[in-house]
DNA sequence: TGATTGCCTG
DNA sequence: CAGGCAATCA
């Protein structure tokens, strides 16, 4: 007979064994499966937000997304008549991408046909600024003058950056100057123009934060890679953490394209294999030297982001065009700016785009402080002026051109269908911007308590923004930094969050745009789940609840333009690097009122458990088909997905009392229902947890503690079995329970601890026999089966007596305890 | 595949 | 108590 006093021996010969006692499973919860069946579209574009969120927070640059979206903050006004024919193909492609991932926020969407139109005015640009010496091809690319690309032309930057990179790996920022960077004399049209103080200052600002997102994780591009023509493709560069190959990975770009001009190949399947690693690599990377190289990558790849979205920026503004032609009559002082880009060329007649990636730039900058309706009144500016050149033009043959030609109302606009279809494209593309927006918003409002903190000068190459030096922000937040931002603001205070988020007074566009998503989505619950609308108001916390949130905002749902789900919810959860030092909690100060946070708390706990640190994978990219850390992300990912999507639920509980969460109370009141059952099924906990709002999560939970609560309870009674054999006891029989033995000590301590609640007789009894099955499985020599409890759960488990159904109501505790 | 359960660990 | 994991079942 095995030792009966180890009992730990006989857990480890356990360990492991499935000990599943094929209790009956009870189908659960209705409502979470509801749940579960209406998350999914949300889910996916949940999943799609926080790959591109990812993307920004995270150094990984997969897909052009992340390009994207770091340019939308760093681009300069970079216009794209710089690119080359090359260019303006491969972007065309990304910016294809970029619409599919945007397509994948809304299921309905389509394709975006519109290559064409950007390839177009790509060519236009081209076209205008054809004769600027910037434009050769890659290589030559190297804008040795012209002047206005230093500001305006995000390409420009890229050839800049190559150069840099080409002359030294290690990264000499200063010889690289960004296009702020450079001396104002240099830009003899645009930059005078261009170089309203204020807006440069933003620019500056918005650049600095953006360096100082992209440092943390510190990725640098050889600039090699840069030359090929897929540059916008490459976009993503692995960040390649890791340093010690002497390579560094010239960062091929992922791209599938492989349009690398070093054997790419090989590189790439080493990329692939080493994702999953990157996260951690990108620790040990900090040390290495070759980070430096890393960073001049992501420089090189966050020109690409710019130009894809000035090319958007383009389309943005078609789109307003074609919105407001109407209006197009009345100009806005803001004419100025754009008539600055659109000097440049003088073909560029429908090229506003051109103009527009000045504006564009500026517009990011702006963005992050101004409001939208500055970006509108910019984009009717540009527009008019479009007109203007028309006229002294003859019309443009690209369909874009056309619209603008818009003054005249309907005058360029051949068919309205057309019009109807490019206005969606544009729309899809302003969503896509304003998401970029939106996420870099996020990261360029610095609402930490310590902003003051500087970023290691090794980690900020100065290269790429000397005019950060002027920008109000010079310093950089870390990843860490970031993280405790979100902790601390968002989620404990989202309101606040967002308002010091959005420097915007009236307008926030940014924060709609998240919202509206949710909103729709809350709407289709209602309908699922009875009246429960108007109940979800009281307690919801602020953060999770869209409805609430908007509402206080001050937000009006139609005018949100765009449907994308809430990023900046999202958002926090999914801060990559961080531990998760995120979510102090500070806040919170009565669990019972704040349970909502606990979940928060969970779910933190998640994102910032193991594999998470690193970027989250995106979806589109074929790139890494199958890397492992790819594949956690994205479990992890649509798991938080669904629970943020449960959270986000309407309780189908309609009372005015449900709760988010679980307090400590209920926690309380299980330990008292575990007196008269061992095993509830989920849908007794719902019925008895009633005034909780259920979903997965608070489901799993709650099943949790009675997990638990058994686990103690076997290992007391195993303990208390082995005792008595120890103690010579021969029979069964000789054992028993009651409210003076050491074993209901043991058991009452830890379920009623306060001993105010008198323990039903049924629970001794039940107590007693399994003390008494374990006694005999034990001196049997069942233990030496690792599954030998098994048999004693089986037993047990039909011991359950009914809840009393004072436990159904939420009071309960009081009641009882009073008694 | 999702739900449930138990075991182990922190 | 919670997270992770594995086993099992429907």
């Amino acid at each position: 007979m095995p030792d009966h006093d180890s009992d730990s021996l006989l857990n480890r010969q356990t360990k492991r064994r499935r000990v599943d006692i094929g209790v009956k499973r009870t189908v659960g919860s209705t409502a979470s499966s509801a749940t579960a069946a209406t998350t999914d579209n949300i889910a996916r574009a949940k999943a799609a937000i926080f790959s591109a969120m990812n993307s920004l927070s995270s150094h990984s640059h997969h897909g052009s997304d992340n390009d994207s979206m770091e340019c939308s903050v760093v681009q300069p006004h970079g216009g794209p008549g710089v690119m080359s024919a090359n260019d303006s193909e491969s972007k065309s492609n990304v910016l294809r991408k970029l619409l599919k991932r945007a397509n994948s926020y809304e299921d309905a969407m389509m394709p975006f046909p519109g290559t064409t139109i950007i390839s177009q005015l790509l060519k236009n640009n081209i076209a205008k600024n054809g004769g600027g010496p910037e434009r050769g091809e890659r290589g030559d690319r190297v804008e040795t003058g012209f002047p206005g690309s230093g500001l305006s032309n995000a390409s420009s930057d890229a050839p800049q950056e190559d150069a840099c990179s080409n002359s030294s790996q290690d990264s000499t920022p200063q010889e690289c100057l960004s296009p702020f960077g450079r001396p104002p004399g240099l830009a003899t049209f645009d930059i005078e123009r261009l170089n309203d103080e204020h807006l440069r200052a933003k620019r500056a600002r918005v650049e600095n934060i953006i360096r100082g997102m992209s440092h943390s994780p510190s990725v640098v591009v050889p600039a090699a890679s840069r030359h090929e023509r897929d540059h916008d493709m490459d976009g993503e560069r692995d960040l390649e953490l890791d340093c010690p190959p002497p390579q560094s990975q010239q960062q091929a770009p992922s791209s599938p394209r492989g349009g690398e001009v070093c054997s790419s190949s090989s590189r790439e399947n080493k990329r692939k294999q080493r994702l999953p690693q990157q996260q951690q690599q990108s620790f040990t990377q900090l040390v290495c030297q070759r980070k430096e190289q890393k960073q001049e990558e992501r420089r090189q790849l966050k020109l690409q982001l710019e130009d894809m979205q000035k090319q958007l920026r383009q389309l943005q503004e078609k789109f307003f065009q074609i919105y407001d032609s109407t209006d197009d009559s009345e100009h806005t002082d803001l004419h100025n700016d754009i008539g600055n880009m659109s000097e440049d060329s003088p073909g560029r007649s429908d090229t506003g785009g051109d103009d527009r990636g000045g504006d564009d730039l500026r517009s990011d900058n702006e963005m992050a402080d101004l409001d939208p309706g500055h970006f509108l009144d910019r984009a009717r500016a540009l527009l008019q002026e479009q007109a203007l050149l028309a006229n002294s033009e003859k019309p443009r043959r690209d369909g874009l051109g056309r619209n603008k030609g818009q003054v005249g109302p309907g005058s360029s606009m051949h068919a309205e269908g057309k019009q109807l279809a490019e206005t969606l494209k544009q729309e899809l593309n302003s969503a896509m911007t304003q998401v970029v927006d939106t996420v870099v918003k996020v990261f360029a409002k610095p609402p930490c308590p310590t902003p003051q903190q500087a970023f290691p000068p090794l980690s900020i190459p100065p290269e790429r923004f000397p005019a950060a030096v002027n920008g109000d922000n010079p310093n950089f937040h870390t990843a860490n930094q970031r993280l405790q931002c979100f902790g601390d603001v968002i989620i404990p205070n989202p309101l606040d969050s967002f308002a010091s988020m959005s420097g915007i007074p009236g307008t926030t566009n940014d924060q709609t745009e998240a919202l509206p998503l949710v909103v729709r989505k809350t709407p289709s619950e209602h309908h699922h789940q009875s009246s429960a609308v108007g109940a979800h108001g009281g307690n919801h916390h602020p953060v999770l609840h869209p409805s609430s949130l908007s509402a206080s905002m001050g937000f009006s749902p139609p005018s949100f333009r765009h449907p994308f789900p809430l990023p900046l919810m999202g958002y926090p959860f999914q801060t990559p690097i961080g531990p998760p030092t995120a979510y102090p909690g500070k806040d919170r100060t009565s669990p019972d009122s704040m349970d909502l946070p606990r979940e928060t708390t969970s779910l933190r706990t998640k994102m910032s458990s193991g594999h998470h640190l690193g970027h989250h994978h995106r979806s589109c990219s074929p790139a890494h088909p199958g890397s492992t850390a790819e594949s956690l992300s994205l479990s992890l990912i649509k798991s938080e997905c669904s629970d943020l999507q449960d959270m986000a639920d309407i309780s189908p509980y309609s009372g005015s009392n449900i709760q988010e969460g679980l307090s400590p109370n209920h926690l309380k009141k299980a330990k008292l229902m575990f007196f008269y059952t061992r095993y509830p099924s989920s849908n007794m906990l719902k019925m008895f947890f009633s005034d909780v709002k259920f979903n997965r999560c608070i489901t799993s939970q709650l099943i949790k503690w009675f997990s638990n609560f058994r686990e103690f309870y076997y290992i007391q009674m195993e303990k208390f079995a082995r005792q008595a054999i120890n103690d010579g006891v021969t029979g069964a029989e000789e054992l028993s329970v009651s409210r003076d033995c050491e074993l209901f000590r043991a058991l009452n301590m830890h379920y009623n601890k306060a001993n105010d609640f008198e323990v039903p007789d049924r629970f001794l009894e039940v107590a007693e026999i399994t003390l008494r099955e374990f006694f005999n499985a034990i001196v049997a020599g069942k233990d030496v089966d690792p599954s030998w409890k098994k048999a004693i759960y089986k037993v047990i488990c039909k011991l359950d007596s009914e809840v009393p159904e004072i436990f159904k109501s939420p009071n309960c505790l009081q009641e009882l305890l009073h008694e």
